[in-house]
RNA sequence: GGCCCCGUCGUCUAGCGGCAAGGAUGCCCGCCUGACGCGCGGGAGGUCCCGGGUUCGAAUCCCGGCGGGGCCA
């Protein structure tokens, strides 16, 4: 007669596939604003389209659509866009590799496009790997490299040119020889490299006595200015004043005392050039020397350095070193693992080079963005920390030109006769390098031709403001001021923090003096099956594709959500997404069983073993919320799993059963229908909680039990104070009767459906579902309290006992 | 060189002042019990890295080691 709703025995994967066309028939994935309810928007981060993502990448996705789905549910109006990030180098470097071609040496127009091309296919991957994901973002065509996208960015520029917080200065700054390009700060990387320390000898003007330097920048002798010891050091006093002879270039150059020199380092005698590090550039400052700068912005010597013109840095320092040793110049050479400052796009050792730049000023900042950070809220909060470190570690401002091509174009024309610059109107997008200038004449000479510059901005100086690109800013006046007083979330890893949201915060602060977000949820690192992270080079990375079509999207959404708490790295682990399968296809079963009963309306009659599940499904709720509310996802599916399976399923539906079907009568009418209310009350409470991580299989449920609408688009559950009831305590009593009666069962020899016959002895809690238990059982008698002789009785413990009849 | 994080059953992961230290997986034993054998019941498995200290009480706090990872100079 209770025939199940649910035919099939379990969940299959294809149903996914039907329910995305579904979400796409029923606009899922637009942004259906509806300003009487709060609003939250979610700085998504623009993926930089460099290939598909790998597991832990389409995870970090797939989490930000759980925070997205689950606000909604709690009745926030969420927007979440996707749109790529497009700007910067990786694409150009892509590109000369795949074509072969130097952007120097072709046309601009056509390198561009090439460009453009190469991250429409990119992006088509990308896209089609969230949506089978089953994210529901909304899709914006109009990357960072779209015409409004970088209006916006030149407007920004504008508007901190006229605020005076933007200068142009002649300073050295790192280099990146292969990307010709200057980098910031937060765009150098550190690597251990193998090379040789050279002690090279040096004579004393004055005295004539040989003095040993050691260094590892033997090209660079050409620019030495400056020999320094610490003024600790004994051995070199009577250096002083005097002057070291350069070898092979033979330049005098002054000896001094300076702190920065360590003793225990080489001979402690140190050169001081233009530059190798930046204690070099610190020094010539601090001693008004005049540096020679001996490398070009390819990476080549130049005439400074002499008979070693033309050649690359590295040719260079092979060649002097085997001409030092020659002319017995080389006392000796060891092998040295030192750090030396990498370009973190390309690898390339840095150089310091002096060009002149466009700064953004930062460091008078530093303390106002440190208040910053703790007005946002951090998910976990520990991760602050990692911002305010940073902001700490600053040291200059920040050059935000690069003579590069993909990128935004820094919007100024120069007088051709005067030199003067000229910023245009900000609200449209500028090309000056191919754009005719739009001014009549120089505002100071007259002249009126110009010349437009041909520089891009460092891709962050784009990316930086992301979050006002999704708050309308400049686009919709009405939208962007109702963002501001609204919830504004970051998500992102904790990789590129000193980058992305510290340039962010940086940003939105000096544009509107306000902290960027409410909540910056960081996230960890998406690690391999033993741990480590995904590199190409490394050949360790695990894509999603197989596993989604193995598995199925709600499974590797599990995973994503079940791998590790908020902000530690999760690794991937196929034994997990086992895991996640196997709960579904119990979700599945339980939802089918439940099924067989309908859903009573009224007329129905709980009894104190349905309140209890009910109050312990409340607390279920209450933590789900909480931890919710703190964007993570790690409680809450442990939480709901533990709830379902082993509570729920194991224990509750087991007791119910024979209410539920009733099939002797020993319960009213009432009572079982108190039972079916119960059941499909705990499902449907599970579905939901469940339907941000799992949105597919409960949203096929939910429709196929309880409607035609989606899942998505109901309430999240909230604690009823109704089932908030003291047999709550009855649970872990329960449960361990059970278990007893089990194990008696067991040890009796006779099936657990097969009846005992036998007078069980409860303790006085239990008496609440004495009858239910007696049901569940098929115990022949139920006595509260204990035996009077208790020599004739088996004693289980925890206060039960049992008399075996017959 | 400075700073930060981590070290919990074979493995992976919670717990962060009082729990018999939880869960997943694996392992062992036994079951076709009216949704599920992709299931059910039962069980073994941990000096909570080491050494001190604070405390009535520490996996949990402090100090010092050792080991792993990260960030920054």
């Amino acid at each position: 007669m209770f025939k199940p709703k649910l035919e099939e025995k379990r969940w299959s994967i294809d149903k996914e596939l039907e329910l995305l066309k579904l979400w796409e028939q029923e606009g899922h994935y637009e942004f259906r604003d509806d300003p009487s309810k709060p609003l939250i928007v979610i700085d998504t981060p623009p993926p930089y389209p460099s290939g598909p993502w790998h597991v832990g990448g389409l995870a970090h996705y797939c989490q930000i659509d759980m925070v997205a789905r689950y606000f909604r549910m709690r009745g926030y109006s969420v927007l979440v866009p996707f749109y790529a990030d497009r700007n910067g180098l990786p694409v150009e470097v892509a590109v000369e590799k795949k074509y072969g071609i130097n952007p120097r040496q072709v046309p601009r127009e056509r390198f561009l496009e090439l460009c453009r091309k190469f991250l429409d296919e990119m992006e088509e991957q990308i896209v089609r790997q969230w949506k089978r994901a089953g994210c529901v973002f909304t899709y914006w065509r109009s990357g960072t490299d779209s015409p409004e996208y970088r209006a916006i960015t030149q407007a920004t520029f504008i508007e901190l040119w006229k605020r005076g917080l933007i200068y142009e200065a002649e300073r050295p700054v790192s280099w990146c020889p292969r990307c010709q390009t200057s980098i910031s700060e937060a765009e150098i990387e550190y690597e251990e490299r193998d090379t040789w320390l050279c002690y090279i000898k040096f004579k004393v003007e004055e005295t004539g006595e040989d003095i040993v330097i050691a260094t590892t920048r033997p090209e660079l002798l050409c620019t030495c200015a400056l020999v320094i010891f610490n003024p600790e050091d004994t051995r070199y006093q009577h250096l002083e004043g005097k002057h070291a002879i350069v070898p092979i270039f033979g330049q005098k150059v002054p000896i001094k005392k300076h702190p920065s020199a360590r003793p225990e380092f080489g001979t402690g005698l140190v050169m001081v050039c233009s530059f190798g590090d930046w204690t070099d550039v610190q020094l010539f400052k601090e001693f008004g020397l005049k540096p020679k700068i001996a490398i070009n912005s390819d990476g080549r010597m130049n005439e400074v350095a002499g008979p070693y013109r033309g050649l690359r840095v590295e040719e260079a320092r092979a060649k002097i070193i085997e001409d030092l040793e020659k002319s017995g110049l080389l006392v000796k050479k060891e092998r040295l693992k030192h750090t030396v400052p990498v370009c973190w796009r390309c690898k390339t050792p840095i150089e310091f080079i002096i060009t002149r730049e466009f700064f953004v000023k930062q460091l008078e900042f530093k303390e106002a963005l440190k208040k910053l950070a703790y007005e946002m809220k951090f998910c976990p909060e520990q991760h602050r920390q990692l911002l305010l470190q940073w902001i700490d570690s600053i040291t200059m401002d920040w050059p935000i030109t690069r003579t590069r091509f993909y990128g935004t174009e820094v919007p100024i024309w120069y007088c051709k006769r005067c030199g003067t610059p000229h910023l245009p109107e900000p609200g449209r997008y500028y090309q000056p390098w191919r754009e005719k200038a739009p001014f009549e004449r120089c505002v100071k000479c007259g002249c009126t031709e110009f010349v437009g510059e041909t520089r891009v901005f460092d891709t962050w100086f784009d990316s930086s403001i992301s979050v006002l690109y999704v708050c309308g800013y400049l686009r919709n006046r009405e939208f962007f001021e109702r963002a501001l007083r609204s919830i504004r979330i970051r998500p992102q890893g904790y990789d590129i923090v000193r980058t992305w949201l510290y340039f962010t915060t940086l940003r939105v602060y000096q544009l509107l003096g306000i902290p960027a977000f409410t909540h910056v949820r960081i996230s960890g690192m998406g690690l391999d099956e033993r741990g480590e992270a995904m590199h190409k080079s490394k050949g360790n990375v695990i894509y999603p594709e197989p596993y989604l079509e193995k598995y199925g999207a709600d499974v590797f959404r599990f995973w994503a959500a079940a791998a590790a708490k908020l902000g530690s790295d999760y690794r991937f682990s196929e034994q997990l997404l086992k895991t996640g399968s196997l709960f579904l296809t119990k979700l599945w079963n339980i939802a089918r069983f439940i099924s067989s009963f309908p859903e009573p309306a009224n007329e129905y009659k709980l009894r104190p073993i349905d309140y209890m599940v009910l109050s312990v499904l409340n607390d279920v709720i209450r933590r789900c919320i909480s931890s919710m509310n703190e964007l993570d996802f790690y409680d809450p599916i442990n939480e709901v799993y533990r709830f379902t399976w082993d509570i729920f399923a194991d224990h509750y539906l087991e007791a119910v059963k024979a209410r539920a079907y009733n099939r002797d009568r020993r319960f009213s009418e009432e009572e079982q229908r108190g039972a079916w209310y119960t059941l499909h009350t705990v499902l449907k409470t599970v579905l939901k909680l469940l339907a941000p991580v799992c949105p597919f299989i409960t949203d096929y449920i939910w429709r196929k039990l309880y409607g035609k609408k989606s899942i998505h688009f109901e309430k999240f559950p909230e604690p009823n104070p109704e089932w908030d009831t003291p047999y709550r305590e009855l649970l872990s009593k329960f449960m361990e009767f059970n278990s007893k009666i089990w194990t008696l069962k067991k040890s009796m020899k006779i099936a657990l459906n097969q009846p005992l016959r036998a007078r069980v002895y409860i303790p006085r809690d239990l008496e609440p579902i004495a009858d239910d238990l007696k049901a569940m059982h098929q115990i022949q008698e139920v006595v509260i309290g204990e035996p009077q002789d208790k020599t004739k009785v088996k004693d289980l413990g925890s206060d039960i006992y049992v008399e075996l009849l017959q």
